[in-house]
DNA sequence: AAAATATCTGAGCTACTATTCAGGTTCTAC
DNA sequence: GTAGAACCTGAATAGTAGCTCAGATATTTT
């Protein structure tokens, strides 16, 4: 079924002419369509090309397998996105730092929110998803935010609690993105979700344990 | 290859004689090696019988399919390692809050981090996990805690951030254990981690906004 | 208009997959 | 010791997967 030891021929023909950009286009729709339809599982190439409506070989042309068809759709929402954001994001350097992360967060969930069924694929059922270049851009913003958030609120960390608190940051502020975006209790607003966490930072970073 | 819609023959024998026992427990040791060694998607009941050293067909003799046997592997694991700490857990109910949730915290990692290497194929490439009634359990556990920090941290919530608030203290918390059982940076170690994790809970439950 | 290149087709190959079932073996109860 | 239940076997069924390749069609270059 697979070979994946012998890689060999990673490499495919980019498309060039108009056509064939359309045509891998409409490999990228098909291939949302049926893994919000299948599951990740039985989402399978002749289903992508039956549904794309092109033939198997023509899929094969431009991706080496399936995992890169994948990938590549997910990188192309992702940076498409971004760049629809990106004018939001470079102003919210500027502002007090709960309000920008409010922002911030609102933006990821949104952006989450937009794609809620792909996304939901996404998340709980492609394997290996840290790999993906686009996942990894987020996680480095929201890494630069709890670092200006830690920095900003003084002297409480040695080198070893700073590394321990972005790490903690980070893991539970993706956590909580994903939960709100795709399994909020429909009793629960997006917004107070927000507001709440934002709750969740501040009062961390304001915290002064008694001891250490 | 499924017949995911006619569920019909959902039943199978249950092991009744001794040799019977043996051979159900062996095909359980042999999906978690298979499941750590190949991935969820790769594993398949024939790779499970040959490694178990039984027929495919005894597989389905208890097994009504493959994720049967996934299920019951996990809950046996989970049930039994509860089993073995519930003397511990019971005694937390009476000390300080911040102390029994570090200590539930610890045992929560330390079974995570037992079994990593099948922890890690579970928590990244089962589909449905919610699904099962181990992880339901703990997940329960985690929510009392919640709700009693909540409070006893008095008079700042209402019904409804209170909802948001444990729905996020869930949410990060189960992100932040599993986090730091399988991904925890080489020079982080698991108790400082926990600690900073106890300092984000209690940081937001002191925690008292300006104005609302 | 001919040659070169890009694009696309789809039958076909191999390698699995999940699951069944007819029949054999071992145990338990009488 | 014999009937019947429990247990186990493994060839067989029917299906899907990923992927290739020889050749047809379309576009661009010369």
């Amino acid at each position: 079924m697979k070979k994946r030891q012998t890689k060999g021929n990673t490499k495919r023909r980019a498309p060039v002419q108009g056509r064939a950009k359309k045509t891998v286009q409409s490999i990228l729709e098909a291939t949302a369509q049926v893994l919000v339809k299948e599951g990740y599982a039985k989402t399978s190439t002749n289903k992508i090309a039956a549904r794309a409506g092109v033939s198997i070989g023509t899929i094969y042309e431009y991706f080496p397998d399936k995992d890169a068809v994948v990938a590549a759709l997910l990188n192309s929402i992702v940076f498409e996105t971004v760049k629809r954001l990106q004018g939001r994001m470079a102003s919210l350097i500027q502002e007090p730092l709960p309000l920008a992360a409010k922002q911030w967060l609102h933006a990821a969930v949104d952006l989450l929110g937009e794609h809620a069924g792909l996304a939901r694929v996404v998340v709980e059922q492609i394997p290996r998803l840290q790999e993906i270049a686009a996942v990894q851009m987020i996680e480095k913003q929201m890494l630069a935010f709890a670092r200006q958030m830690a920095v900003e609120s003084g002297e409480r960390y040695n080198r070893s609690n700073l590394d321990a608190g972005m790490f903690l940051v980070v893991t539970m502020v993706r956590a909580a993105v994903i939960g709100i975006a795709l399994e909020r209790p429909s009793h629960l607003s997006a917004e107070e979700l927000i507001d709440e966490l934002v709750n969740v930072m501040v009062g961390y970073y304001n915290y002064r344990p008694l001891r250490r």
